[in-house]
DNA sequence: CGCGCGCCTTGACTCAGATCAAACCGAAGG
DNA sequence: CCTTCGGTTTGATCTGAGTCAAGGCGCGCG
């Protein structure tokens, strides 16, 4: 633990780019203060598995860039993702010593630490922060929700559909009015694979197709334009009112 | 909200069967004494809807007795179920106002009901609440994230054995040593099927082949017999542990 | 008693997506 | 320049689960 890769030049808590997001954002000014105390910072490079399923885990983290995912393996290696970690998300749990699933890094990634029992001894002399992780978490759960319903009852066409309507809405670089926008993948055709339930070739064939169909547009492989949002979100199954219950 | 059914021998807060399991687990008497105060039962009848995805929703509750189920349902008319609802389970979200899926009563059921608002207050003022609170969705979480492997990933043979498996073992009817127990079905194929993202259909194939391949005995339709539950644990496609991790 | 109604089972056929296989593309390295 | 290699695309074929359709079983009710 002594060597843990602290960059300098992060930000104090005051001013981290997740400070208002994170499970940080109901703290005071002391509250915050005495995070900065115990935090320290860690970086990965793409590819880097940050933990794996089952291994002791005495920290607990939020994302401060880059993306990671959270994977569960079988025996046989059918692989199924389960979690998208994009900043300001939390990774690992209170009470528990140990991953419950593989954590890996997808872009370069920095994480901000807490060791376990600094932490939970936070949470409970600062009730901001449990607060703040329970609201978090019933998201993640309401999200994990309308993942099942994707992976369950889901065709391919509209899974694939979902997913890069949540990325476009994420990267809002929505061009105001015209309901275009354009972002890059953030994971590779394998890795959407997984997190859709899919095989690659079936997201690589859905993808050509949408394509095809004038739905998007590529540039390389990884490069999305989408000239009408409106257009794909038919595509997903969703109510055409684009969530606006969440 | 004047003539919610409160049926007469409910029992106060000190001696309800969920006392130790539900959100309340962790408040002292005083606090329980003030739940008590705000607390009413409402009743259920098997197949009554408790509340409509999208209606306004001002209560929080917890199941008392009898089962739930939480749906999701697309304009099309495909259903996934995205939660089974047991006794001392917690339904609704402090800090919204509108209910995110259909909640139906599989069985009677007796719910203990909070207002919203009074239950919020007293998060503020009782941490042992929300503390609670936290620790089941984080479990909730888990367990919606299992079932996205389940709902990914798994053969109609894998899900219909993941389920039987979680049942038995819930109904700890397990007698001693012989890994024999049985159980009644909550649910009906259909709504197995929800729940597994199958067809009723397939479900009903599936449990005729455990069936006639002497992996369970059914009594009527509804009441399983497992002579041997690693047997069943085999079909499940997990790891063989039994889940030793969570 | 027989009728209708949920719920469940079973069979025949279809099809979306998996699997197997080949080739393509662009970047890195010699 | 050519080679290698990870990621990707595309084609041909296969198959598990869905769909459509016909009964079966048990129960409550007229």
């Amino acid at each position: 633990m002594s060597q843990h890769d602290l960059k300098l030049g992060h930000p104090s808590c005051g001013d981290c780019p997740i400070r208002h997001r994170a499970v940080c954002a109901r703290c005071e000014a002391d509250e915050l203060a005495h995070l900065d105390a115990i935090k320290y910072y860690r970086s990965f490079q793409a590819g880097q598995t940050v933990i794996w399923s089952g291994d002791r885990m005495d920290f607990v983290a939020s994302v401060v860039s880059g993306i990671a995912t959270l994977t569960q393996t079988m025996e046989d290696g059918r692989r199924q993702m389960v979690g998208l970690l994009l900043p300001s998300d939390f990774v690992g749990r209170p009470g528990r010593g140990h991953a419950a699933y593989d954590v890996t890094a997808t872009t370069d990634l920095v994480m901000c630490c807490f060791r376990k029992k600094p932490f939970e001894e936070m949470m409970i002399s600062t009730p901001h922060i449990g607060q703040r992780l329970l609201e978090m978490t019933l998201d993640e759960l309401d999200a994990a929700r309308e993942w099942m319903l994707l992976l369950g009852r889901k065709t391919a066409r509209e899974k694939i559909s979902s997913l890069l309507a949540i990325l476009a809405r994420r990267d809002a670089s929505l061009k105001a009015g015209t309901g275009a926008c354009s972002f890059d993948l953030p994971l590779t055709r394998e890795e959407m694979a997984d997190y859709l339930g899919l095989t690659l070739e079936t997201v690589s064939r859905q993808i050509s197709a949408l394509k095809r169909e004038g739905v998007i547009e590529l540039e390389g492989k990884r490069h999305v334009k989408v000239a009408d949002i409106d257009r794909l979100i038919e595509q997903t199954g969703d109510d055409s009112d684009g969530g606006m219950l969440g």
